[in-house]
DNA sequence: ACAGAATATGAGCGATTATTCGCTTTTGAT
DNA sequence: ATCAAAAGCGAATAATCGCTCATATTCTGT
């Protein structure tokens, strides 16, 4: 009953040439979702953007749904990677100061790739594999909460819990929508 | 040349066993859509689950995508019904009692068939068919909008649009997320 | 009771999709 | 130069999907 050790090896990368196929793949995924939606994205056509065969595809992902994930994470670390600066620069404002910046800093976040951006919030089925994906929101609400703690004496409210999630609710929503419309 | 009488007459319904069959499959595919997922809503998944043959469905819809319009259609006449009373006494309201009014029913909107709506909000692809149907968000906008122009004097704000923007999309967030967390 | 219209059925066709596996090519270490 | 491991290939298989149509059942007016 020995296992089948040719379809085992899922996502394993050690050598260069290999990391340059797991990186046209996810590339090629989202690229397919920006142009052409979340159901036209088969394993099949993103194999054929990234010029690359189905069976290296399964080689490094199980299916579809890794894929997509995997396209979502990096955005998620590249829009990071590009706020992260501002971000900490907040914690030493004063709140009037902080919303501001705060402010400043989700519409930069989302400018990162407002396309990429529009798909993940809005086209992709959180279901499956999918649903686990933590989103954008909460994070915020974790990072807000924490700075409204550290000045909670310059405010007049006193539950915090429901200000963050009034704040960053409102924010996260406003940005969305008036960087895509 | 003559057009094949035998495939075209979709949606017709005369008989009462034929509106029931309707029936069946519209609330099929809104219980599906709500525990399965929208990509599990296959045409003969939908039939199965109505209780009726794949060939009754498309003799009254052309396809899976009109069944999900009308599912989305049913949710908003129903979460109309339950909230035009006070939509309309909105209007004689100040603005100070008007915007907990409206809080107010858009959380009662939201109650309504609150996994059901957050289906329809957050996992239906905005694609093909389906980003035609007209949104929640719009709607709302215009009649805000409306009711601001009518009671200009008690504002101090000047762009309309923007606060309306702002108001209808941060209410929105709000409750949507309030509801569902 | 009967005819024709309306409604229902489901096996099955064609297209698309996900996924596998025997095989070839490339790479890195010796 | 040699060879085993790593990476790559793609025709082939299997599952699923949307959808049709020939046929069977039920309804409705007379």
């Amino acid at each position: 009953m020995a296992r089948r050790p040719l379809t085992k090896p899922r996502k394993a990368a050690s050598q260069e040439r290999s990391r340059a196929t797991v990186d046209a793949l996810v590339e090629a995924t989202a690229r397919i979702l920006v142009k052409e939606g979340f159901d036209k994205a088969s394993t099949n056509r993103i194999a054929e953007v990234a010029g690359v065969s189905v069976g290296s595809l399964y080689q490094y992902f199980p299916g579809k749904e890794a894929l997509v994930v995997s396209v979502i994470e990096r955005h998620q670390q590249e829009t990071m990677q590009t706020v992260r600066g501002e971000l900490a620069e907040v914690l030493a404002q004063p709140v009037e100061k902080a919303v501001r910046t705060l402010i400043a800093v989700a519409v930069k976040a989302h400018r990162v790739d407002p396309k990429l951006h529009r798909v993940i919030a809005e086209q992709i089925p959180r279901v499956g594999k999918l649903e686990k994906v933590g989103t954008f929101s909460h994070e915020n609400y974790m990072l807000f909460r924490t700075y409204l703690e550290g000045h909670r004496d310059e405010l007049r409210v006193t539950d915090l819990e429901l200000a963050s999630f009034v704040c960053v609710t409102s924010i996260e929503a406003l940005t969305h929508n008036a960087v895509l419309h």
